[in-house]
DNA sequence: AGCACGCCGACT
DNA sequence: GTCGGCGTGCTC
């Protein structure tokens, strides 16, 4: 019998949602492994593909197969249960395997580049540089400079950053002989023995206990702690057991959680160096530190949402901190949750994951009360002082100049007098969240999204928080010509002006996305307020992440009804969290804190669980409500969204996908809806809610769904998005 | 997504 | 007379 070619089933890099089917490389004769990288005619043109599987026959006429052209690696760069995971991904979450392998690979791999870890650049100063003689090339003068302060060199990145036009400085200079360039291994030996840590309490030490214990079998672990209650120094002895078994561990963080200080301090204390994985790094410095991980060559990874992928042959702990945090969730293209797929990662390689929180998500809260989740809890606070007490300002009673009521005035100077630090949270950036006109009321509206442009004083400008479109404020009226318009509502700029009218002489530092754009500008921000060079922190929820402020003794939630009646409803569990999140950062043992939260709506169940610091009664609270009303974790959902630039047709291609779905039994399909912010960046949005009480019915139903949906004529004039288990409804 | 093919309007 | 607009079809 003639032995017939092996046929290789290969992901592409492309929105279809199917594998395609190659024969082998001309000359070879070897069988490629899965998980390997091959470069495939396709269409057109060339790509880079994953090798999936090795199969004997083809989905298609034969002669239509093409061949190989090329493999790139012959070990895989995916391993065989990272594949696996993300198949099952792929299946799960609707989304093409080519996309989902894409996402999974760093950007290094995905553009054919080799396999063998490269080292990170170095640049140092040759010994007799002279600056002198760069008169006419300032930005060599500049980079040269730089690198003779610094004695150890200066790497690509940190060159990137002090001049976008580094390239073109450092190519002259190494002809000239002023720098040379080396190479370093990307994670440099760490020389320092481990720092010990504090002695855990009882909860602390029963909760390392129990995780340990599940070592070499899959768990799922909450952790439970009240903000201050040490649930890092609980990552770390954790961590430190499955190192001792010469393992390694993967620890997922939120994306603004990730400070040098957080990666210091693993560091510190586990005596090592950690590999880091996060969007803000180099192609090379990313691959590098993947590459480590996947050798088995470092033994802790810390990383965030995307970092759920990194091989890691000896893995045998995952941590997931801040589980709650929606950054979790990637909100386009493959939209998986990392937390889930890292519980499912666990399962599959039968090891024990670990998900924290002060203000744990109510899904997991529900998995921790009736489904296999293990509640692990740290209801004492270590070294702080007790809970910050919580008070209401009912604003219906209260009048507020400029946004801040007299309470909340008199216990800032209170603050001021004791030289004690105050925060003010509030969830919305700029100067004033509306712009009208003092005759006829007319409000500037963005013209490509149904939303009011935020005035922004600083820069002078009417900005839509949700395109990005800025404009001047008009000289007149373009409804009535008047000349005087108003500034309605307060953003953190002007509580921070407001602020410095009514105490001149307190240093009032702000935290939001504008100040803090430009690269290092938070940490800059941050190390002032450490220093003590601040009396008063303004700022947005960037706040209650990952940052603590010891000398803070006062909280103000400026506007905490937000999120309260929102169209999402998920919008009271993140406000809760938020709250929580930022009263956490206040307090000391000697230094008590406290928390004023100005609302119209002091009766609301929420605030009433705020003020008794009682998180489980908001739970009982929540999820009594999402029982009644049927929202997860009560029930599981999937949101189809369609946009166009075109008016209607996003509306009109779910109407046509709600009519291709028949009638499928346990699920339920709601009728299709404009999104609740209809126009976005002058496209037309719309979506359509499934909805089912098991997943079992619902992803039978997913599997039908989606091959009809691309098929359908409408499909072609919009763009369209499956999103299970949708983070939010926008 | 790319990329090419294909058939109708304003320009050197 | 062409350059180029984006509708439509295909990718093993």
């Amino acid at each position: 019998m003639p032995e017939q070619s092996p046929i290789y089933r290969v992901a592409v890099p492309s929105p279809l949602y199917s594998h395609f089917d190659y024969l082998p490389p001309a000359q070879s004769r070897e069988k490629l492994v899965p998980g390997a990288r091959v470069r495939v005619p396709f269409g057109r043109r060339a790509v880079i593909g994953i090798v999936l599987a090795a199969a004997d026959r083809a989905a298609v006429a034969r002669e239509k197969l093409r061949r190989i052209e090329r493999v790139l690696d012959e070990q895989p760069v995916l391993p065989q249960k990272l594949l696996a995971l993300l198949a099952w991904a792929a299946e799960y979450y609707h989304h093409p395997i080519g996309e989902v392998l894409a996402a999974a690979l760093p950007q290094w791999l995905r553009a054919g580049r080799p396999g063998e870890a490269p080292g990170v650049e170095v640049w140092r100063a040759a010994p007799g540089a002279d600056p002198g003689a760069l008169k006419r090339a300032p930005a060599q003068r500049r980079v040269l400079e730089a690198l003779m302060a610094a004695s150890d060199g200066l790497e690509a990145e940190t060159l990137a950053a002090l001049t976008p036009r580094w390239r073109a400085a450092t190519g002259p200079l190494e002809r000239r002989g002023f720098v040379a360039r080396t190479q370093r291994p990307c994670l440099p030996p760490y020389r320092e023995p481990a720092e010990p840590g504090p002695t855990l309490n009882e909860d602390q030490r029963a909760a390392v206990e129990a995780i340990v214990a599940g070592f070499d079998s899959y768990g799922c672990f909450l952790l439970h702690g009240v903000t201050g209650s040490g649930k890092t120094e609980v990552y770390l002895a954790a961590a430190r057991a499955a190192l001792a078994r010469g393992r390694q561990v993967l620890v997922l963080v939120p994306e603004i959680g990730l400070t040098p200080q957080l990666v210091a301090r693993f560091e510190r204390r586990l005596g090592l160096r950690v590999a880091v994985l996060h969007s803000g790094l180099g192609d090379a410095a990313r691959y590098c530190a993947w590459r480590q991980a996947a050798e088995a060559r470092t033994a802790v990874v810390l990383g965030t949402r995307s970092a759920v992928f990194t091989p890691m042959p000896d893995l045998g702990l995952i941590v997931v901190d801040e589980e709650h945090d929606p950054s979790y969730k990637q909100q386009d293209g493959f939209r998986y949750s990392a937390r889930d797929l890292a519980v499912l990662r666990a399962a599959r390689e039968r090891i024990p994951v670990v998900l924290g929180s002060a203000t744990p998500s109510l899904e997991s809260v529900r998995n921790a009360r009736e489904g296999g989740y293990r509640l692990l809890g740290l209801p004492e606070r270590t070294g702080v002082a007790a809970l910050p007490a919580v008070r209401l300002l009912d604003m219906r009673r209260l009048a507020a100049d400029e946004g801040l009521s007299h309470p909340l005035r008199t216990a800032i100077a209170e603050r001021l007098a004791r030289g004690e630090q105050s925060l003010l949270f509030l969830n919305r950036r700029g100067f004033a969240p509306a712009w009208l006109c003092r005759d006829c009321g007319r409000v500037a509206v963005c013209h490509r999204c149904d939303a009011r442009l935020t005035y922004h004083h600083a820069r002078r400008r009417l900005i839509c928080h949700h395109c990005g479109a800025e404009e001047r404020p008009p000289e007149a009226c373009p409804a009535c010509g008047a000349r005087e318009a108003r500034a309605l509502g307060e953003g953190t700029e002007r509580i921070e002006a407001a602020l410095a009218k009514v105490f001149p002489k307190a240093r009032v530092v702000r935290i939001d996305r504008d100040v803090t754009r430009r690269q290092g500008a938070l940490e800059e921000q941050l190390a002032r307020v450490h220093a003590g060079e601040a009396d008063i922190l303004v700022g947005t929820q960037m706040l209650s992440k990952g940052h603590d402020f010891p000398n803070v003794t006062l909280v103000g939630v400026v506007n905490a009804d937000q999120g309260l009646y929102s169209a999402d409803f998920r919008a009271p569990e993140r406000l809760m969290q938020q709250i929580l999140q930022v009263a956490g950062r206040a307090g000391r043992a000697d230094k008590p804190g406290e928390v004023l939260v100005q609302t119209w709506h002091p009766g609301h169940p929420l605030f009433t669980a705020l003020v008794n610091h009682d998180y489980e009664s908001f739970l009982s609270y929540a999820l009594s409500e999402r029982r009644d009303t049927g929202f997860p974790p009560y029930s599981f959902l999937a949101l189809l969204r369609a946009e166009s630039p075109k008016n209607g047709t996003a509306l009109e291609f779910l109407r046509a996908a709600r009519a291709s779905a028949g009638a499928p039994a346990g699920v339920e399909i709601m009728e299709p809806a404009p999104a609740p912010m209809e126009k976005r960046a002058g496209r037309w949005r719309a979506q359509l809610l499934v909805q089912s009480t098991s997943r079992k019915p619902l992803h039978a139903f997913l599997d039908r769904w989606v091959p009809a949906l691309t098929a359908l004529r409408q499909a072609r004039q919009v763009r369209w998005s499956l999103d299970v288990d949708p983070g939010d409804m926008y």
